[in-house]
DNA sequence: TCCAATAGGAGACGGCATGTCTCTTACTCC
DNA sequence: GGAGTAAGAGACATGCCGTCTCCTATTGGA
């Protein structure tokens, strides 16, 4: 056949090309309005491609997700100070979900129950390895630092990006963390 | 004719039903399956009814819980200490989500965003004549707590019902509120 | 008391997305 | 170079949405 031949994409490319697809999907019309049938067609696919890999939209999403982005915490902060890292931390998180269609988040909570580990757990253990460095310095008496205690930041904003559906400024976090997280970690 | 006469119902009386249809429904297939025509076939009416009175799900499913709930805090607790005020508070959160579908409130957060006035800014008021109380009795620094602290226990175990999807049992509550809130309403 | 206006009950309809299936054809690996 | 695998394309049954239409029970006003 003369001109184009249609090359085929398998395998890794394919895929990669799909959660491409699905996230400018996601960009483009939100979760909540993003369809199989458009994630294939933007993709220059068939929906049978799609339900080959994945069971349904939440899963696909989610490997999107994944696929764009590597762990929050992946390099962790280390200013010196406990205030400084934490700060850090909410600062990524706030940032991550700003880069993120409105609805996302949301609408994967109704249709898969949880967030996934990579969402909650991930940043249980920034804050642990924070916490043991901050320590060793004598900011914090880990002692009296619970596991509860240890969450509340990531909490505090958590709640306030997907519950209260707020804009979360500079002041929120400072607020956070001076007012509330700071005086726990030393009592009197 | 003979035999039974098809009442034919109107007004508050239809509504009514058709909100305890809906209720029904959701405590049966949860929210993300509730449909129109199940809760019109439940209620014994045509689809055309529901959609005469509220333009969507979202609407019908909020007039339906706020017709089968006032609101949460109609009765300030007053136990004569802010420890059991608030527990008194936390307790009715836990225990009115645990009538609910899981999925009712995130689904209806996606979908709408509204509920917030009553879920949040509602217990707000509640919190801040527990503390007035409190300060009358010299339990609390009122000049040290901020809005933000103020809230602490209701978002704290808003994040643990929504986010997580914990269950919230009693060793939860005092710890919220002893390791954290209380504390914070007296600073050293 | 009767009649016109209103609203209920029932279901058809087009639209759209789901998830399954089938078919042909390109690619890959042995 | 040939068998097996998976891509591309689209038909299909199903389910729900929101709108419309029909007919009839009920009601409130003349």
């Amino acid at each position: 056949m003369i001109g184009i031949t249609a090359q085929r994409r398998r395998g890794t490319e394919l895929e990669g090309a799909i959660l491409r697809a699905t996230w400018d999907e996601l960009a483009e019309v939100g979760y909540a309005r993003l369809t199989m049938e458009g994630v294939a067609a933007r993709a220059g696919t068939g929906k049978q491609v799609l339900y080959r890999r994945w069971p349904n939209r939440v899963e696909l999403v989610l490997s999107a997700i994944r696929h764009r982005w590597s762990s929050i915490v992946d390099d962790l902060p280390d200013t010196g100070s406990v205030r400084g890292d934490v700060l850090d931390i909410m600062q990524r998180m706030v940032g991550r979900f700003r880069q993120m269609p409105p609805d996302l988040i949301s609408g994967i909570l109704t249709e898969s129950g949880e967030l996934r580990v990579n969402f909650i757990h991930v940043l249980e253990d920034a804050m642990a390895t924070i916490l043991e460095r901050g320590a060793e310095r004598g900011e914090v008496r880990l002692d009296a630092v619970t596991p509860r205690i240890a969450r509340l930041p990531t909490d505090l904003i958590r709640h306030e990006l997907l519950l209260r559906h707020r804009v979360v400024d500079e002041s929120t976090l400072t607020e956070i963390v001076d007012d509330i997280f700071l005086p726990l970690l030393r009592p009197a």
